[in-house]
Formats: C-alpha cells, structure tokens, sequence
DNA sequence: GGACGTCACTTGTCCTTACGAGTTACGACT
DNA sequence: AGTCGTAACTCGTAAGGACAAGTGACGTCC
C-alpha cells in the first residue's frame, strides 16, 4: 500500500499518483496497469475513487482501457500522417495536397445536394442556403488504418463553368484540380485549421480512442480573379497526423482572410 | 418524464437523449439544462447515471457545468484569434506570424538553458542533446482573455553568429526575425501542426475549459542555405484559435520536411 | 488432437446512501 | 438601511453492493 498526500480531491490524489508513477516510468508505455482491484488495496480506497481517477487519466489521454483486459500506459502518440502545405511549380505536385494520393477510399463516394450554411457561405462568398454539390469520402491508408473524412463542396456557379465537373461530381481532389486548371483558372488556396472533440459519429468513422481530437481542415480553392471555386473539408483523427507547412516571403494574393 | 429507447447502456441512453434536445434546440446555447435531481425525474434513473451521461456530454465538449449553479449548453466555439501563416514580401508583415503582434506578456519572459530533444534536435538538424537557449512566454489577448504559451529555442551556434541574439535572449519573436535578417538571411519558415489534449499545467496555464484540445505548432526558422536557426513552439487553446494558410504554387525551398 | 464449456479474471453498468462545497436569496439581526 | 447568517438549491466526492459483459486460460468431452 502507499500513502497518498495533500491536494485536492481523493481520486485527484490517485490520479496524480498514477500520472507521476506513468511519467517516472515505473510503468512503462504500453504496459499493463495494475488493475482496479489492486488500486483499491494499493492506495486503500474504494473502486467509485479508482474509476473516477481513471477516468481522469483517460480524459487526459495517458491511458487506454479495453473492456476485459486492463488499463494500458498510451504509448507516445507519433503521427504516421503528413499534410503538406505548400505545393511545387508542377501540376503534379498538387497530388501532394492533403497527402491523400495514397490514400484509399473506404467506401463508395457518397454524392448529394445541399444548401450553403452561414459559414460554407461565407468561406465561398455566396448567399446563405445557396444551393451546392457536396460529395462525402471515407479515406483509408491502408498501411497505418489511419481514416480521414473528405467533405467536397462545389456552388452551382463554378459547376456551371466548368461542365466536367457537373458531369462528375464524385471526382477525386486532384482531378477536381487539374479540371479546374485546364478549365483556366490559376489556382490558389486559402486553408483554415481548427482543432475540437470529435462528435459520436466522428468517434466511430474515424475509429478515434479516447481524448483524441480532430484536425478540421477547411480548405477553399480560389481561381483566377481570386473566386472562390470549391470547398473542401478534411477530419482527420489528431493522434494520426500532423500539418506541415512552408511559410515564404514572397508575394501574397490580394483576398483577404477573414472580414 | 420522458420514455428512453434501446441502444447501448442507460446513461448512454440519457446522453443521447439529451444531446439530440440540445441539437434540436430544446436547450438554446448558453441557457441552463435541467438540474441533475430533475434529469433524474424525468428519465426515471439514478443520479450516478445522470452524472455519467452528463460526464459523456462533458467530454464531446457539448455543455459546461459550473459547480453550485448547474449545467450548460456550450456557446459556439467561435475562434477569435486567427494566426496567419503565410506573409507578405515587406518586413513588417513578419509581424503577423503567430498573430503575436497585439498581445501583451502576461508574465516575464523566463529564460533559461537546456538540451536538445530529439524532437528538437531533428527540427534543428542537431546532434542529440545539444546545448539550446530557450525563453517561454506566456501571452494575453486583452481583449478577449486568451492566451497562449510561446517557447523560442535558440541553438548555440545561431546566438555565436547573431550576437544581438546573444545579448538579449528574450527578445520577442518579431524582433528575432528582424535581427536574423539583418544578419544577412533570408528568411522562411518551416510549420507543423498538431492537437492534443492539454497536460494539467497547461489546463491551468491556458485557462482551459473541458473537453478543449491545444493546438501545437513548431515552427522552424531557416536562413540562407535552408540552415535552421531557430525553433518556436506556440501552444494555444482550440477554443479560441484558428489557422490561417495561403497556398500557392511558387517555387519551393529545396529542404525536405521529414527524413 | 481438437472443439467446446467453464471459470477466474478483467472492466462496464447501475443502484443506494451520505456528506462536502459553491451559489443564491431571503430574512433576521444590528 | 445595511450586514450577515441561514436555508435551499446546485454539483462534487466517497462509500458500499450487485450484476453484466468481455477475455483468456484451463480442463473436459468428443
């Protein structure tokens, strides 16, 4: 049994026990955790307390907990997913964007119409409940299992001008792109990263264990005379990935951010 | 009282139920859900189950519960700092990068000396556990109360090279950009992004309410030759940040991102 | 030998009870 | 009138018990 000190609350107390017990590694990533039974002799308190401490650790994302088994140290979260930001001169290199040319998709491409909410309005600088395309993808790399959804969103206008895109709106990113440039536009990207707590039916699409947060990308394609073409959304699980972006200082496109 | 159907475990049931009346608009954003006595009632269950569903709300970041007063539906999580990523060709604009302009220290710069990671020593192409300046920070936005956490890690050959930079580590960002640059560099910058959830002391540090990951940028700045000079680390509350990126396809620098 | 059932272990769910602690409003006392 | 204490609400913490459900190993049965 080992004696527990001051601040806070009884479980906080537990909690920190295990945390610092965690980091000094005497339990090591990945290892098993003693189980809940055995916290409660350990530090001689009752299984509600132990739980609750664990459910602080879980929240913290220190540790996961499989039904049946035990608690298990989290081993260091190293992202396996690069998004790069800033593309080459060639065409080819767009491929590059949202990394996802070696993605596959999980599941069929699913097409449908929808109306523009005040922000998909305002990134896209239309009229609110302006109609639009949308195209939703689960993607998959099959090598890490690591699932990002794809969201397109494509206004009557730009679909209008550019008649490939009308004919399929299912068309993977790139294809849209190198559509958008022989149609002859001079692309360019605006790209807004948020970051939250998945919702449920994020949870399981994207397979997420606990405490994991999702990167949202919001990125809008913009042409020639800097109009806003298309909007894509990627959600991707945070453990998995990480943004890199090069950042220059040469000239910058005369749109603004953000009104 | 209010009938629950099938799936999953009660308190599963109660949280579903109540997250679909929040979404539905039953519950308006910032106004006060039932107390946990009348969930108990009108779902015919016990209070350890209203806790757990109220705890599983907690964690989706749904609603906020203040002890004494009762719970809450959470506000849309509205960005009010926006950090640009790509600048412009003049000087100044160097100020933009990480939005850092308008924002007051809220305590003194602490500057200290350390040793290369291996995160760090990889970013800064550095032998392992070389010896590093570094200075954290702790910024405000007045305006709106949020803050941020800013480190600048400065490897010992750079200070030797910038002697301005020797003199006076704690020099703010922007002031380091333009000391490099006067120097005789060009500049630009290499960005990574990645979300977690926070560690206790950042919870307290940042102000953070439940369910709010951090967003975590290292930014690398490179000279002439692509040689890195420094490394920043920018640690914020997702709540209330949002990146901003223009991508365009000019020419890239030569160095890689990742080996 | 192989398949299957059982058992001992784990965590998950749910209940009851009790008290501590923060918040607010009302009312009595000064 | 102003101040302060108390009461009645809120959520937070803690204990106890009971049973369900997932997991894996062991042993029995075919």
């Amino acid at each position: 049994m080992t004696e527990i000190q001051r601040p806070g609350a009884l479980y906080q107390q537990v909690a920190a026990a295990i945390r610092e017990a965690i980091l000094s590694g005497e339990f090591a990533p990945a290892s098993l955790l003693p189980s809940e039974a055995q916290l409660m002799a350990r530090y001689q308190v009752s299984r509600p307390t132990v739980r609750n401490a664990i459910a602080a650790l879980r929240a913290e994302g220190l540790i996961d907990v499989r039904h049946g088994k035990g608690s298990f140290v989290r081993s260091e979260p190293q992202p396996v997913v690069s998004l790069l930001g800033h593309v080459g001169r060639t065409p080819e290199a767009h491929f590059v964007l949202h990394g996802v040319a070696t993605w596959e998709q999980a599941e069929e491409p699913s097409t449908y119409r929808t109306h523009a909410t005040e922000a998909t309005a305002h990134l896209l600088e239309l009229e609110a409940e302006e109609a639009l395309f949308g195209c939703d993808r689960l993607l998959t790399d099959p090598a890490t299992g690591t699932r990002a959804m794809h969201r397109t969103l494509i206004p009557f206008a730009t679909a209008d001008a550019v008649p490939d895109l009308a004919e399929a709106p299912e068309t993977k990113p790139a294809t849209v792109y190198a559509m958008l440039a022989k149609a002859g536009h001079e692309l360019w990207w605006s790209e807004t990263v948020r970051a939250r707590m998945p919702l449920p039916d994020e949870r399981t699409a994207l397979r997420l264990p606990d405490a994991t947060p999702v990167l949202h990308l919001s990125r809008v394609t913009c042409g020639t005379d800097d109009t806003p073409l298309i909007l894509e959304e990627l959600r991707i699980g945070a453990d998995r990935a990480e943004l890199a972006y090069r950042i220059t200082a040469d000239k910058q496109p005369a749109r603004r951010t953000r009104s």
